[in-house]
DNA sequence: CTGAAAGCGCTAACAA
DNA sequence: TTGTTAGCGCTTTCAG
């Protein structure tokens, strides 16, 4: 009758039996919870690990109503950023007790069809990612009393908690840096056609800089996120008119594509003709060929927002959104002529 | 009293006594069981959504004995190929009904800690990935009866099922491809340093190849896995002697640091001077600046391959794996001279 | 095809 | 501090 099922698995029962006590200290002992006294403790952590007993998160969860797993929903994942950003909310998040559970939105997807699966498990919370719930969805989770962020990108009119890049911040602190080298004609180089929201960010905070400096308006090209739109861009700029003094990158991509084409095809010196400068950061713009000036989004910092506003949040806030904007980082590097931060004062 | 609780979330009892039927109906029709009439099942359909029922996944698991949940443990996530893989794996294992559970190592920490906490959550499967899981560890999946496999590393003595490039044989054909062309004098970018299995296979396929056609042995040059590392290996082959015919680099990251160094530093053209080819195809690998000849890890074959292997054994066999080699596509490009694989039969 | 009943392994009152 | 007891929401025999 001990035997009946399959491998019967440890349970705290067995435990209880092995430590000589109940089986509801055993379950105090394993969730922390006080009143239990150290031999106690002792004896049963003894017992559990000589029988290879594993606190069923199961169970728990069930009874609890929190499963100690933090959803990680998901639209397509590209950017390199996107890889160190899951590492890190995972690390950031097991170090609280907590798990990542993960969802993905199939490629044309929205992302509600994810977010509705991983209910099912009653996470702690729900962080979005590379994608953007719909109102309907935000407000169901809202109703749930379930936190639910949103990484990386702006909510726009949605009224989700998120944690973001502050895009504009750093754009206007491109411009200034441009600016004060004595950059005059500016271009800046969109990835609308991806995605709207960061990339227009970026481009706000840029054109409007330049503009209230007494400049043209920047020339702006639309080319998508990628090198091939990067590239393409110079010819495009061509066609305009002649090519600008500094380009400003939505993405890195767009601005390596961008240099070979200047480089290679125009015969141009960077930055010696025209300035360059991306935004992401990503691991080559540090490499020998491009040297690219970039804005390098603090992701240890994000995922640290990330985890501190989904677990202190008791309730969350339905209709007051939290936004929490994380400045970027303007890492120096050789492909633009401009003012380090500190010299114009941003 | 039926209020007691918070929040009282919809429950199957709730659905069944909606939709006039006993709660182990609604609990059959949930769980794709037969032996329920499709007006019946209608019926319930019908009053769950209305109710906005959701299957708790948590209670099933725990009764079933199995969460539905694919534990995914990985160590440091570098390569954007880990972020492919995971990816696909977690959109393969969505449709056919489950979800990934991700859990990462710390660095300089082993993963078997990460693989012992996900236990507590009764997945179907492990997949490891960026590490490699002790012997002691992969002896407790087997006593549970728990399939565990390895991706994107090969194995070595470990009893590790496993899926992964087909690197040796690849190395191999990159070889073969460049002797066609008429190299004669190799060398091998390793990056022992990071990781010695992948590396090391590739090193052996290449060496071996290259030595049987009757060249002398590929002087090799193990710098790391990066792009200073390739970078560096540039000078490093100059002292050694003059430089070789061709290069074969085991990560593109590697093979762009040595392009740089070959074309800026040295002044030589590739492939006139010097053929290169790298291992993984980053994206930038298409860039115009390199243009780099490279082998393609067929991630969406590999990641097929994992979740058949988890899902379709029944008992996971110890001290009998699976070892599934997925063959890595050579993508030509113009950053060397060499055969195409069809004309020298390989 | 449907219903009643017995748990899965655990937490959380409550009582001792 | 410890033990007793009642479920969490579900699957699964076993009868009807």
């Amino acid at each position: 009758m001990a035997d009946r099922k399959r491998i019967r698995a440890v349970t705290s029962v067995d435990v209880a039996r092995a430590a000589g006590v109940s089986q509801s200290v055993v379950s105090r002992a394993f969730s922390q919870a006080p009143g239990v006294s150290p031999a106690t403790r002792e004896r049963i952590e003894q017992a559990a690990a000589e029988l290879g007993y594993r606190h069923n998160q199961l169970a728990r969860g069930l009874i609890t109503r929190r499963s100690n797993l933090l959803a990680l929903v998901a639209g397509v994942l590209s950017n390199p950023l996107h890889l160190s950003l899951i590492q890190t909310l995972s690390r950031l998040a097991q170090a609280r007790g907590y798990r990542v559970l993960l969802a993905t939105a199939p490629d044309g997807h929205d992302m509600d069809a994810a977010i509705g699966d991983v209910l099912a498990y009653m996470p702690v919370g729900i962080v979005a990612m590379a994608g953007t719930p719909s109102a309907a969805q935000v407000g169901e989770c809202a109703r749930l009393k379930l936190p639910l962020i949103l990484v990386g990108r702006d909510p726009g009119a949605s009224l989700v908690s998120s944690v973001c890049c502050d895009n504009e911040a750093a754009a206007r602190q491109v411009a200034f840096c441009l600016l004060a080298a004595g950059h005059r004609r500016f271009a800046f180089l969109s990835s609308r056609v991806a995605d709207t929201a960061f990339s227009m960010a970026r481009e706000r905070g840029f054109c409007a800089t330049v503009v209230s400096a007494g400049c043209p308006a920047p020339i702006v090209v639309n080319g998508g996120s990628s090198y091939a739109g990067g590239y393409a861009a110079a010819d495009a700029l061509l066609n305009v008119g002649s090519l600008p003094d500094a380009v400003f990158c939505a993405g890195d991509a767009i601005a390596f594509g961008f240099m070979d084409a200047v480089r290679r095809d125009l015969g141009l010196s960077i930055p010696d003709r025209i300035s360059v400068v991306g935004f992401d950061d990503m691991p080559m713009a540090s490499w020998a060929s491009y040297e690219l000036t970039s804005v390098r989004q603090q992701v240890e910092a994000m995922a640290d927002a990330v985890i501190d506003l989904l677990l202190s949040t008791d309730v969350p806030d339905l209709g007051r959104p939290t936004k929490r904007l994380v400045p970027g980082d303007l890492i120096i590097r050789r492909s633009a002529r401009l003012a380090p931060p500190g010299a114009v004062g941003v």
